[in-house]
DNA sequence: TAAGCTCACTTGTTATAACAAGTTGATTGC
DNA sequence: GCAATCAACTTGTTATAACAAGTGAGCTTA
């Protein structure tokens, strides 16, 4: 019925975590002095470990130690939809800037036609940005924009950010539909957001139409679950 | 360069899981068969279904297997907020059900009291309630309701949701002020929901007023990955 | 003094080994 | 035939062992 070692070891370092014994950034017991403190084999210490980063609390360096994580998170509104994110971060004082991965003409897999309301596997532009919040990884973003923009404004839209390009040049996002959810980490988006394997992501998905009711893009925002949140405020329904 | 044996064996399982040579619900390879398949010892194969799990692409039970999880969510309106769970579960064809878990009175915390705008350690109702989707658990909901309310209706509140209950007794619920995050289950909530630990959770954090502006509660419904997201259609900013 | 090397310490990867505990189906005993 | 037992499978926990690889401080050498 008791729990095992590894288990009793990360629930005790996470009260004394949350008890503030380690503040954020400070470093943990080494795996070694794990080993002497609770008189367990390096496999259980190093398991007790890894709850803890995979329960978002640590992180891991190797040849350094492992550090409690801070804690400091961007509130996105909602309200007023993510549509002009640099602005967004400004106001919170976050230094925005991102890097263009990839963009290039690819033809379109099921979900984004089904979204863009064009035949399967139809040309289409995608773009992966990495955003980068005070220079840290903060959100992958992928983009599948229709042809013809895409083609358009392609030198322009691998320097600036997508919607305030085109609502500059007379096509301005009108109506958007949007998902938020949450999903693991895979291999790639670990290694460009910077986390372990399997850490929570949030997604804000969403389909973006031009006045004239057209869908122009659909695309994912992939963020880091400790330094994002979106904020909603509302009348409830009648 | 190349990466570890145990992300090569998840990132090739991944990648079968996603062309679909193993559907949802399929098991997977043994340790023992994995050991055989890749040549590499029990660590190496757990730890490659380690990751998997981790992903959210799997889900292992002892003395059954390791079989590929099942991906069907329940979309939640924040269009029209989250108030009324119930109808909202019944139009998409759920069997809607609630546990009550815990119902006392508390010394509010710190973020409760400045959330509901009264002293710190001030008296308020705490429940904690289980969220059953088809009989399966899909959310914890932890609420802070102020105290004459909690009070009053403490039998109700037991049997009923929330936001019905206070309509239905003159006390609507106006306004909302939400923030959507993402969080890591611990020891506790991997328990409750059936989850991995470090898995994946949405967190939904609400602050409902009444029609004259007061504050009633405060609480979070923190919800599995894999069975919630949130939508919300919208007009763009001007 | 400054550059470079070495060494001690860190986490990361991998192997072998054993026992615990849950599940399932076959076998045995009544 | 039916029930209980057992054997063979599964994943879970834990120990010991070794080497790889990144970091940083201190020493050595030019």
């Amino acid at each position: 019925m008791s729990p095992p070692l590894h288990i009793s070891i990360s629930e005790k370092l996470r009260h004394q975590i949350e008890a503030g014994v380690y503040a954020a950034g400070d470093r943990l017991p080494s795996e070694h002095q794990l080993m002497e403190t609770f008189s367990v084999s390096r496999i259980t210490a190093r398991q007790a470990v890894a709850n803890l980063v995979s329960q978002g609390l640590a992180i891991a360096y190797r040849g350094k130690g492992v550090f409690v994580t801070p804690q400091k998170k961007v509130t996105y509104s909602l309200s007023s939809p993510l549509v002009f994110l640099e602005q967004d971060m400004a106001r919170q004082g976050i230094a925005f800037s991102f890097e263009n991965l990839v963009f290039e003409p690819v033809a379109a897999p099921r979900d984004v036609a089904v979204a863009l309301g064009i035949a399967k596997a139809s040309s289409v532009y995608l773009q992966k940005k990495l955003f980068r919040m005070d220079g840290a990884a903060g959100a992958v973003d992928v983009t599948y924009l229709i042809a013809d923009l895409g083609e358009r404004f392609a030198p322009l839209l691998e320097q600036q950010m997508t919607f305030p390009t085109l609502a500059e040049h007379g096509i301005p996002i009108d109506c958007l539909d949007s998902v938020i959810e949450c999903t693991h980490a895979d291999y790639d988006l670990s290694g460009y957001l910077e986390v372990p394997l399997g850490h929570a992501l949030m997604v804000y998905r969403y389909t973006a139409y031009s006045s004239d009711r057209q869908p122009v893009l659909h695309g994912s925002t992939i963020s880091r679950a400790d330094r994002f949140c979106y904020s909603l405020s509302t009348r409830a329904r009648a």
